[in-house]
RNA sequence: GCGGCCGUCGUCUAGCCUGGACUAGGACGCCGGCCUCCCAAGCCGGCGAUCCCGGGUUCAAAUCCCGGCGGCCGCACCA
């Protein structure tokens, strides 16, 4: 197909197809627009959806026994997210430049400039740090401002009372974790176990640019997988050994070097991917936007150096799809998240989010229990000490033991709590079975990102039209019905056919006006896979004409054997000459 | 948030510098009709822009000035 051209920055030309065409657009254009809203057309809302579903396939359907698909809501009271640390951490402290305007984070200058800890300190106090160590603007030297907090979260409040806050959340997985203990029931409790959500996020970002990339309120599609961290072995590892990713791993972006090509098998021995289903997870990721038609050189997971990781994080891999003129987005990170998030709410919630396992029989064994000093803790923490003695009930004996004994202290809830303040019992007991906080690793797919790099990697050029090769599985619509010309009954005769295939059910365009080759143009503008042509052959012996939007090859198939046809072709059952001998 | 460039029919654009002749022109697309036996053909007719929004200067503003909003690029930000 040497007359198939790719072109260079093609982000303009979907702008415009996007418009035209009705696969997305600003949202609000009529009040002139708000940056970082898109409305998703006709089309764009079909492929979507295709997508969506195709992700649901992959990753629910094909594990339907271990993970579930769950729906919570946007709104979450303001404790979800002081659980999470989204609060905290979402929360930037920022100042700006007096006299450029410039923005830096405050607390990465400080550090940088006065080579002290500033994390978690009220903003006034790093104003008074700065000025202090006079601390200037990095850029122009001109005096900074005052430092300020910038939160990514949309905040609103609950019912009427001022005081009840309420946040939209930016990402579904909180939703996962706060009702873990339901669906744990109700998969009678079992690990491992993924709970997945595909739903609507909000993040107030500062200045949101890149058309669809960056947007304040997009889909995520993710799930929290939660395993025993003493089985961290995935059955189905097996089967995509021999699968290939692409990384550049952390050791090899600070060389300044390039993606390196593994196999699953290899990026587990040689330690680069820390865990089974982690790797499992991105093996089937990379098959999944293969299927939206980014080849696998065109993607690669670039793994997250610690401080570009969010702060429940303790492996990230971000997957990355080239597009012509940003490079390489993100389409999805791949984090382990530890016991994290379980931990967190158990806390904050006071109820025990943990898993149980029973043994084949009760073992009596030595335990070591840990027992705060209630009192004292109350003393030296004060509001914070409830927060303080769960989450030392919620660690393990003998790892608490381990920690005094090294450091004097333990640390929890990034706080020190020294070791007068617990006592150890040790004693021996009979336990059914093991009782811990499961690890997880999480997915998380951005659904418009997705939409994007499919726009963008199937938008081709055929002479002087745009040929959209949209995976014919995932095209919005699924095929064209045309009469060759409008008169002689082959307009009704085409008619019948668009009908009885709305019936199939599929998504399907008749049209009547102009040329056919027009017509042909039309539609694979859009992406349509297949064309059906209703001419005057098919008035005599039942046949009408399939043409492909790729080739431009056409079979003849009969009338009757026509929805099977079109049928197996889009769902990949059949390659299109093949349905020649239909 | 800062700086640069930019904003005119559905889309792409002419006009803006040098204010008036602009009833804002064109191309493509779209709609209706004719024609048409397979790749944006042709003919006829039609719809479509208070020139992003608001204010100012002027006898007169798409055009000059100010503010806002939006887009792209750079900086910062993107847990």
């Amino acid at each position: 197909m040497a007359s198939m051209s790719k072109v260079g920055d093609i982000y303009e030309k979907l702008v415009d197809l996007g418009k035209r065409r009705g696969f997305f657009w600003p949202s609000y254009e009529i009040y002139g627009g708000v940056a970082g809203f898109i409305d998703l057309g006709p089309l764009g809302a079909i492929l979507k959806r295709k997508i969506m579903e195709k992700w649901r396939k992959f990753f629910i359907l094909r594990h339907q026994d271990i993970i579930v698909e769950i729906e919570t809501p946007v709104i979450n009271p303001s404790i979800v997210f002081e659980a999470s640390g989204h609060v905290e951490h979402f929360t930037d402290p920022i100042v700006e430049c007096t006299v450029c305007g410039r923005m830096f984070r405050a607390d990465h200058l400080i550090e940088e400039k006065a080579k002290v800890k500033v994390e978690g300190l009220p903003p006034a106090e790093m104003s008074k740090i700065i000025v202090e160590n006079d601390i200037k603007c990095p850029i122009c030297s001109g005096k900074l401002g005052d430092v300020k907090l910038f939160n990514l979260l949309f905040k609103t409040t609950i019912g009427p009372y001022r005081g009840n806050v309420g946040y939209i959340r930016p990402e579904a997985a909180q939703g996962m974790f706060v009702s873990f203990k339901r669906v744990y029931e109700t998969m009678r409790s079992k690990l491992p176990l993924g709970i997945a959500q595909i739903g609507r996020v909000a993040r107030n970002e500062i200045s949101p640019r890149q058309g669809m990339i960056r947007l304040r309120e997009f889909t995520i599609m993710e799930f929290e997988f939660f395993f025993n961290p003493e089985k961290p072995g995935c059955p189905y590892v097996s089967e995509v050994a021999d699968k290939k990713i692409r990384i550049l791993t952390g050791e090899e972006k600070i060389k300044g070097g390039k993606p390196i090509e593994f196999t699953i098998q290899e990026a587990l021995q040689e330690g680069v991917i820390v865990n089974e289903w982690l790797a499992y997870f991105m093996s089937l990721a990379t098959e999944l936007v293969s299927e939206l038609g980014i080849p696998l050189e065109k993607q690669y997971f670039d793994e997250k150096l610690p401080h570009e990781r969010a702060h429940y994080a303790t492996q990230t891999f971000d997957q990355m799809v080239e597009v012509s003129r940003w490079g390489a987005v993100e389409v999805s990170g791949h984090a382990y998240r530890g016991t994290y998030d379980l931990h967190r709410h158990a806390v904050y919630s006071g109820q025990d989010l943990r898993a149980f396992e029973p043994y084949p029989n009760p073992k009596k064994v030595k335990v070591v229990e840990v027992v705060p000093d209630r009192e004292r803790i109350k003393e030296v923490f004060g509001d914070k000490a409830e927060y303080i003695i769960r989450a030392i009930m919620l660690q393990k004996g003998e790892e608490v033991l381990k920690e005094l004994r090294e450091k004097g202290f333990i640390e929890v809830l990034e706080t020190k709590v020294d070791k007068d303040l617990i006592k150890i019992v040790e004693l021996e007991k009979t336990v059914s079975g093991n009782r811990f906080i499961p690890h997880v690793v999480e997915p998380s797919f951005g659904a418009e990102r997705l939409v994007y790099v499919t726009l963008e990697h199937s938008y081709s050029v055929k002479g002087d039209r745009v040929v959209m090769r949209i995976p014919r599985d995932i095209a919005p619509i699924s095929v064209a019905v045309f009469p060759l010309v409008s008169r002689d009954g082959i307009p009704e005769k085409a008619r019948e056919i668009y009908e009885s295939l709305k019936k199939v059910p599929l998504y399907v365009i008749y049209d009547e006006s102009g040329s056919i080759g027009r017509r042909y143009a039309r539609a694979d503008e859009i992406g349509v896979p297949i064309a059906i042509t209703v001419d005057y052959q098919t008035l005599k012996d039942n046949t009408v004409t399939l043409r492909n939007r790729d080739t431009w090859e056409q079979v003849r198939v009969h009338v009757d054997k026509v929805t099977k046809a079109v049928v197996d072709y889009i769902e990949k059952r059949v390659e299109f000459n093949e349905l020649a001998s239909y």
